[in-house]
DNA sequence: CAATAACGCTACTAATATTGTAGCATCGTT
DNA sequence: AACGATGCTACAATATTAGTAGCGTTATTG
């Protein structure tokens, strides 16, 4: 799959707004799931692929390249871990840990 | 694909944890871009199907009615809305617009 | 210093998801 | 009754992801 770059073509849009290249990087399997697993701290490889259960290491290898492209994650000496950019995108999506428990309630209570 | 039901078991994780059930929705094709879409104000099939640029009538509607499900969406006489529960989603999802450009100047900086 | 183990990653096939196109059934208009 | 628009389904073609095996390299151990 070609890399979504702002400004480009993206898949399911030819708009080359950055917003669209973002969502859908964010739209592919585990991207999210990295930035999530990646912002406790950094990990090597193997450790990444324990913190994500089930991620097949060719996939987390595609991510991964990808991810450095966009400047959302870095490796360094001591493995992967998020750029300051990667950061900031993770401060946004933060919320969401909590929210997601709220969602859940709000899911059951239509099963009564 | 089944239904990433908080609770569950879902794509990449069996913690049961809404976080995981929510990052494996949100990582779906077109799953973002349609909350995302939908914010504006409500719309009709088809003209969800023109907000989002290039998705095929199969997978919008399988992706709305995993949002239905999920209670992101509803369908209303005027069409598909966001619930109440999906606008709180699209809260926390709304600075990605802006960040995205700045994003975007962050990577085309490296490439002086 | 050989043997072992762990690591980062690649290769490859099977399984699954998404696209793309055509078109059906229903509804309101003319 | 004919027409166009709408919501959606069907299905084959294509693209993505999972799953597993294992290669080459670098510690670590005996």
């Amino acid at each position: 799959m070609s890399l979504p770059m702002p400004g480009e073509q993206v898949r399911g849009s030819n708009t080359g707004k950055p917003i669209m290249a973002l969502l859908d990087l964010l739209g592919r399997t585990w991207a999210l799931g990295i930035i999530w697993q990646l912002n406790q701290d950094s990990a090597t490889f193997r450790e990444l692929q324990n913190r994500c259960e089930q991620i097949s290491p060719s996939l987390l290898n595609t991510r991964l390249k990808e991810l450095k492209v966009l400047k959302l994650v870095e490796s360094t000496a001591n493995g992967y871990k998020l750029t300051v950019t990667g950061q900031e995108l993770f401060s946004i999506m933060s919320p969401l840990g909590e929210w997601s428990l709220h969602w859940a309630s709000q899911i059951k209570k239509d099963n009564i």
